[in-house]
DNA sequence: ATAGCTGCAAATGCTTTGCAAGGCC
DNA sequence: GGCCTTGCAAAGCATTTGCAGCTAT
């Protein structure tokens, strides 16, 4: 199974039926939306004006749910980087992110470019969940 | 300089003086509230209450503008680990951090036992700000 | 005296929810 | 038709702000 087939249109409503979720008209085109530029990290508010600037009409509770909706269903990956503010991740491997602490921006590191070694011992009682290292990048010279 | 006197209450008082803070009575009793017992970390609502059972007087606001204002001046460390909520450390030196996604609780990773190798290089125009990394973990069996 | 703090209440920003109307199977 | 979805508006949190009154220097 290549990227293209992934994320195709019909590979993208497979998963939806799979998830127990109907194909409806809004999650289709945010689908789309999401998925067929590659890469992207979006918040909420992104998504909906990107929406609304490609002429789907949706409302931003619909895009709140369908966020939440995709990520349960493994569609995509939520990325805490920010105490107010959710971004949600197309990229659902194992990889690690860089934070413009300026511009807000968030993006992948190359898989790899970052070696953890041993990870430590959890809390007794706890198992871990998952690893997630945040690289906060500033412009250069302040 | 040892821990005693880092977190003295005099030491303190410096401190506050040097950020350019006037030791009021709001920031001394919540400099010792936080400080006196060791490492911790605190939401601001955590500390509000625990204020109110401790008898100090503090209105939440006071609360956010004294976590911000010890941040600063290097009293504390923000630490984000949760979309909705700010957390605040009094280890300020470099380490990361183990976060419950049950409990919401959060504690230090005891430095050395977690190795990063190389860092990766930046996005271009940007430097390192700071590395942080968060394990999440979950009680066993779930 | 005066510049800086504090506290309250109102405002803000992001996110969630309740519920009526609409769409998918 | 029945159940799931959507959209709107209202509610909900955590956090910030405006401003009058208080306090440290």
């Amino acid at each position: 199974m290549n990227e293209t087939e992934i994320y195709s249109t019909e590979a993208l409503h497979e998963r939806l039926r799979a998830a127990g979720m109907r194909p409806t008209r809004q999650r289709e085109e945010l689908a789309e939306l999401l998925f067929r530029d590659g890469n992207r990290h979006v918040t909420a508010e992104v998504l909906h004006r990107e929406a609304a600037q490609d002429g789907i009409q949706v409302s931003l509770a619909t895009i709140y749910n369908t966020l939440h909706q995709f990520t349960e269903a493994g569609l995509l990956r939520e990325v805490v980087v920010d105490s107010g503010r959710a971004y949600f991740d197309t990229n659902t491997g194992p990889h690690h992110h860089f934070f413009n602490i300026e511009s807000q921006e968030l993006t992948d590191i190359p898989p790899d470019s970052v070696a953890v070694g041993d990870l430590p011992v959890p809390p007794a009682g706890t198992t871990i969940d998952a690893v997630d290292i945040v690289i906060r990048v500033a412009p250069q010279g302040r």
